[in-house]
RNA sequence: GCUGGUGUGGCUCAACGGUAGAGCAGCUGAUUUGUAAUCAGCAGGUUGGGGGUUCGAUUCCCUCCACCAGCUCCA
């Protein structure tokens, strides 16, 4: 016998070679009946896993993120068999689990259509019947190379032969197919009762423009079918907070063909876009920030100094002005640099926060536009802060509490990324393991958990990345904080220290929205439109029962407006009802009514957008309830 | 940029190798109404741009543009 510490901590006896379906049963069948994997010491298992000794176990559900990862990457494996049943000539690429399904990816000369996807669909349906057992077997290099060569999958050949020297080679087999795998796995194919194939989609083998598109086919997969027409109804009600869609319909933003990539900002979208400014400026100067503001065209011969010119000029527009050549900013940091070097500056002037809202322009490739998420000109809500070599981590301390502090205001979640010194960078190693190490560092103090971009830093240096969430769980990097030494030493940057020498200061450019635009994007979807009182384009609107009541719903209107608060009257002569129809499709913050008994009592009879109907409410307790609202940012 | 898909009045969507249709919004009139659409009438489109095939194209083909999903890239 063994012993088999289960999670929490109580320890099971279990005949040497059970299996982790076998423990799973003893505790009870009803998780027998749900498990899809086990974790033994750590190391996520299939349910067919022999114990040998005495281990750590964990039984995995699908509601586990390893445990869907496992069933999901059946799935994959059976998506895969599918097509090379009906299409015997396509090659094999990679086929994982990713967050909410799974992909495959095929080289295939004929194009899946919608067609083949429902085709394909049953075909997997007919797979799950045929329950195959899902079987593991290994294999040493040269005949794992010889075993793909024979079945004619390039693909597989030359992930075999990248295999690390000590790797073990294993394949898992289901029925007629086989797969190079490292598992773990289902232990039949019958296990996977409901698949969903999503769409198909363009993708580089292994990730690089300058290989083979293939074809990826993408889907989801449920132990239960009515998992997944709950998922599929989610996606569906998600699409409808899509900031797109609700731009167009509160007539916050507009991109037109004239403009790809370059939005117009719509009289409501302004009120959202000055609001977050307004909040930005206050809390900045709270925190001792200074703002300046620098120019959108500077000379060409900044940007050979800066770097762009050789890091960045895909991405750049240029322009000529009297035969000297320029270039549209597509960061602010140069015009930061020279703004600094007007004067002298001694160590007592740091840290020296310098903000801007800095208005640039990027190049982005046409397929990657995105409505406000990604576009081709953007306000980031910069700032470069100078500081001597020991505030380095207090300023980025102080970077990451401001962030957070922000990000809580609008009850967002984010994720944390270490990004690291891409392929394409400037400065030497060492200056890149002390930035990284000073931003790890700081991350470290804070105790945030975070995960290592590899190479996906700025040319000039590391980065913390700050990542929000949009409607359907893609996520968009907002907030970013850089640690950079090239700078200020090709801008030639100096301070005289307590020394009475001259020295390089060390600079950190960081953002807490990332952009504007970006981040009213997030806004927009995070609250489905609904947005905090104190960003709402409209905040009040009042609606009259008759047109007898008009004037006192003016009188209303223009002591709410006194107060600073954004309101609308509509005196229309429609009924009630539709006029609150379309004061909620609009996503008014606060509906009045106003008819018989609120002219006479001095009342107006309140709907709240967030909390319903509120019943009668006099002017000045009404008003009392916006201003606090308002006061405290209320989500 | 790449792969696939889409493009019809302000919006949402029909139709079709034979002179383009609905609802909403707009305008006009009637209705004076109590919590998610009152009724009637009017007006509105070189069917994304250009080219080709055809007696005839919005429909078929080519090309460009834009948008959507994904890849790549990024705030």
């Amino acid at each position: 016998m063994i012993k088999i510490t289960l999670k929490d901590g109580s320890v099971r006896e279990a005949d040497q070679g059970a299996s982790i379906l076998d423990v799973a049963k003893s505790i009870h069948h009803g998780l027998a009946k749900e498990a899809v994997a086990g974790k033994v010491n750590g190391k996520v298992q299939g349910l067919d896993y022999k114990l040998e000794e005495d281990s750590d176990l964990e039984i995995l559900k699908f509601e586990d993120s390893d445990g869907n990862h496992t069933f999901r990457h059946t799935s994959s494996h059976i998506l895969a068999q599918a097509v090379k049943r009906l299409f015997p000539e396509a090659k094999l690429g990679i086929g994982p689990a990713i967050d909410n399904g799974f992909y495959y990816d095929f080289d295939l000369e004929h194009r899946f259509s919608d067609e083949d996807l429902a085709a394909l669909e049953k075909e997997m349906a007919k797979i799950v019947q045929e329950n195959f057992p899902v079987e593991r077997f290994e294999l040493p290099r040269a005949e794992a190379v010889k075993y793909m060569e024979e079945r004619q999958e390039p693909y597989k050949v030359e992930l075999i032969r990248d295999l690390p020297e000590d790797a073990v080679i294993s394949f898992y087999k289901q029925g007629d197919f086989t797969d190079l795998c490292a598992g773990p796995h289902m232990p039949s194919t019958g296990a996977v009762k409901a698949v969903k194939l999503m769409n198909v989609a363009g993708a580089y083998w292994r990730g690089s423009e300058k290989n083979k598109m293939l074809q990826r086919i993408y889907g989801t997969s449920f132990p239960k079918q009515k998992q997944l027409d709950e998922y599929l109804e989610r996606l569906e009600e998600a699409k409808k907070r899509d900031h797109r869609k609700i731009g167009k319909e509160m007539d916050l933003f507009a991109i037109y063909e004239e403009g790809p990539g370059f939005p117009f900002f719509m009289p409501k979208g302004m009120i959202i876009r000055n609001e977050l400014e307004a909040f930005w400026r206050k809390a900045h100067r709270e925190r001792g920030y200074q703002e300046i503001k620098t120019p959108l065209i500077l000379s060409e011969a900044l940007w050979h100094t800066s770097g762009h010119w050789d890091h960045y000029q895909n991405n750049m527009y240029f322009t000529k002005i009297d035969e000297g050549d320029y270039a549209v900013k597509p960061m602010n940091c140069p015009g930061a640099m020279l703004a600094y070097k007007r004067k002298m500056y001694s160590y007592r002037d740091f840290p020296m926060r310098m903000a801007e809202m800095g208005q640039v322009h990027r190049h982005e490739l046409s397929g990657a536009l995105h409505g406000l998420m990604r576009v081709r000109t953007f306000t980031q809500d910069d700032a470069h802060i100078f500081m001597l070599p020991e505030q380095v981590k207090d300023e980025i301390v102080g970077v990451i509490d401001f962030i957070d502090y922000v990000y809580n205001i609008f009850g967002f979640k984010y994720h944390v990324e270490l990004s690291t010194k891409p392929e394409d960078s400037m400065g030497t190693e060492e200056e890149w393991n002390l930035a990284t190490s000073a931003l790890q560092d700081a991350l470290t103090e804070k105790g945030l958990p975070f995960i290592i971009n590899e190479g996906d830093g700025a040319f000039y240096g590391p980065k913390i990345d700050f990542h929000l969430e949009d409607c359907l769980g893609r996520t968009w990097q907002c907030g970013t904080i850089q640690l950079d030494f090239q700078m200020p030493q090709r801008f030639e940057l100096s301070y005289v220290g307590s020394d009475g020498e001259k020295h390089t200061p060390i600079m950190i450019h960081r953002v807490i929205f990332g952009s504007i635009e970006r981040f009213i994007g997030i806004l927009t979807e995070h609250f489905a439109g609904k947005f905090p009182l104190w960003l709402a384009p409209v905040q009040v609107k009042l609606l009259t029962v008759t047109e007898k009541f008009a004037e006192y719903a003016e009188t209303v209107g223009q002591r709410l407006t006194k107060e600073g608060f954004r309101v609308e009257v509509d005196v229309r002569n429609e009924k009630i009802g539709y006029k609150i129809r379309e004061a909620r499709n609009e996503r008014v913050s606060y509906i009045g009514v106003i008819g018989e008994k609120e002219t006479e009592s001095s009342t107006l009879t309140v709907r709240s957008s967030k909390e319903g109907e509120l019943g009668a409410l006099g002017l000045d307790e009404f008003i009392e309830k916006l201003k606090q609202e308002i006061e405290e940012k209320v989500c």
